[in-house]
RNA sequence: GGAGAGGUGGCAGAGUGGUCGAAUGCACCGGUUUCGAAAACCGGCAAGGGCGCAAGCUCUUCGGGAGUUCGAAUCUCCCCCUCUCCGCCA
């Protein structure tokens, strides 16, 4: 959610973001629901100040002087009513435009389309190179046990997975490298429930564009796909004083897709699947462009990192216009190696909003001169399972078949190969 | 699932139809005092919107929504949430 004001002084700059994203809105109906709901409410205002005047009369009033203003009043409450209906309808375009104005992209956000438009800013690493034919990460692990997918979409349905023996191991093995790894960047843990309620999927961005990509409940709750959505509901409504700025949360959650529009992409395997784990670095900072975009880098560094001590090669894309999401301001995706692919593959993202969420979700700080403020917010994956583990085992993989377990993960897994059981 | 209690400002907590946007306490800010600090004392202190250069004026908000009333934190109805007890349960 931009602010009304932002968008009314700055109209010309909203609709060119919005194009930048491709995005449909009418700004300049909006603006003119915009004047619509002021003079509206000025009228109410002005008429309510007059309700209110002469219900203090009629209190000290007596008799037959009561009477009178009794029935002056009933006059002044019908001429009311027809413009608060009319009220209430213009309340109701604008509040729905309101959510459909994208937040305005950085300047350095590149042109473009669609994906395929996005720019490549680094690459770390090379290919790993095998003097045999790769296998892909559905081949290597079934043949070792480590996945089942036939009994995955038994239980499940389409999409559906077990990870038994190794791959069980090796996800906690993961899970708990990750943990290690990322505490060290100085995050509070949390675990963050995947059960959310509806409100708080307006507040990223996710609802109403992404309605049928997300599982929902009997109970007008819906299943998160990131951890993002309850750790923003975590201060929602909330006062923080500067003090406390920033937060950095390292939150691992179950998260939910339900992939409606990708029937047809990554139909075998762990790319893309309707329940996975994932690690994810949360700030909340306080509202200076120039912090939100320290913690971007930053946040993103970390996972790089991470990536780094796996050594796995990675591109690093800056999304472009088209790609970005409604709420962004910029975003970096991380894409791994995927030797049987022979292309790399979203690992992660690392997203900063301004306010544009917290705005939504109401979380404020009291700055130095005790003014009330909205903080910014940023996410970024940490980490992703299963996904990791589709290239963790196909740049690992030896030409016998066996894994090799990164020499990080060795600890952690409590051996140095995953071979036949 | 059953029974009961309750949701009020940053927090705690009074207020049950009329200058109540709301007592009081804590927290916070300013001042007096002090070498400085603490304590004490004095004063200030809800948020959001509109009009206005400003001073200021004004509207809204006491979980959410609808209603009764000239007037609602206060009465009625619906919903949500929290707590306690019982039941069930990993």
């Amino acid at each position: 959610m931009l602010d009304i004001k932002f968008i009314r002084e700055n109209a010309d700059v909203v609709k060119a973001g919005a194009e930048k994203k491709h995005i449909k809105v009418d700004i300049d109906r909006l603006l003119t629901a915009d004047d619509e709901r002021k003079q509206l409410r000025q009228d109410i205002d002005a008429k309510k100040a007059e309700q209110n005047r002469r219900s203090n009369e009629i209190q000290r009033a007596q008799g037959e002087e009561r009477a009178k203003l009794l029935e002056a009043m009933k006059q002044l409450k019908a001429g009311m009513a027809e413009t608060e209906e009319r009220y209430k309808v213009v309340m109701e375009e604008w509040q729905k435009l309101m959510l459909a104005v994208p937040n305005v992209p950085d300047m350095s956000v590149p042109e473009g389309e669609t994906d395929a438009d996005n720019k490549e800013l680094k690459r770390w690493g090379a290919p790993t190179a095998f003097d045999f034919e790769p296998k892909g990460h559905v081949e290597l692990m079934t043949a070792l046990d480590m996945v089942d997918f036939e009994r995955g979409i038994k239980a499940h349905g389409f999409r559906g997975y077990f990870l038994k023996n190794d791959g069980a191991l090796l996800s906690w093995a993961i899970w708990n490298y990750a943990r290690e790894f990322f505490l060290k960047k100085n995050f509070n843990p949390f675990i963050a429930p995947a059960i959310v309620n509806k409100e708080f999927f307006y507040g990223t961005g996710h609802l109403p564009g992404d309605a049928a990509d997300i599982f929902q409940t009997q109970d007008d709750q819906y299943l998160a796909g990131t951890a993002e959505v309850p750790m923003m509901a975590y201060h929602a409504g909330e006062v923080l004083t500067q003090e406390e700025l920033p937060k950095r949360y390292l939150a691992f959650s179950a998260c939910f897709r339900r992939e409606a529009g990708s029937h047809g992409k990554d139909v075998t395997g762990l790319i893309r699947v309707h329940e996975f784990y994932k690690w994810e670095q949360l700030v909340l900072c306080e509202a200076s462009h120039d912090e939100s975009v320290k913690f971007h880098e930053e946040l993103n560094r970390n996972t790089e990192e991470f990536i780094e001590s796996l050594k796995i090669s990675y591109r690093q894309l800056e999304i472009c216009g088209g790609d970005l999401k409604a709420a962004h301001v910029r975003s970096y995706d991380i894409e791994l190696w995927v030797p049987k692919e022979e292309t790399y593959r979203e690992i992660a993202s690392a997203s900063y909003y301004h306010d544009f969420q917290t705005r939504r979700f109401n979380i404020r700080y009291k700055d130095a001169e005790g003014k009330l403020r909205y903080v910014h917010s940023l996410n970024a994956t940490a980490i992703p399972t299963p996904r990791i583990l589709v290239s963790i085992v196909e740049n690992y993989q030896q030409a016998d078949g066996s894994i090799k377990v990164p020499d990080v993960l060795v600890p952690y897994v409590g051996k140095s190969h995953i071979t036949k059981p």
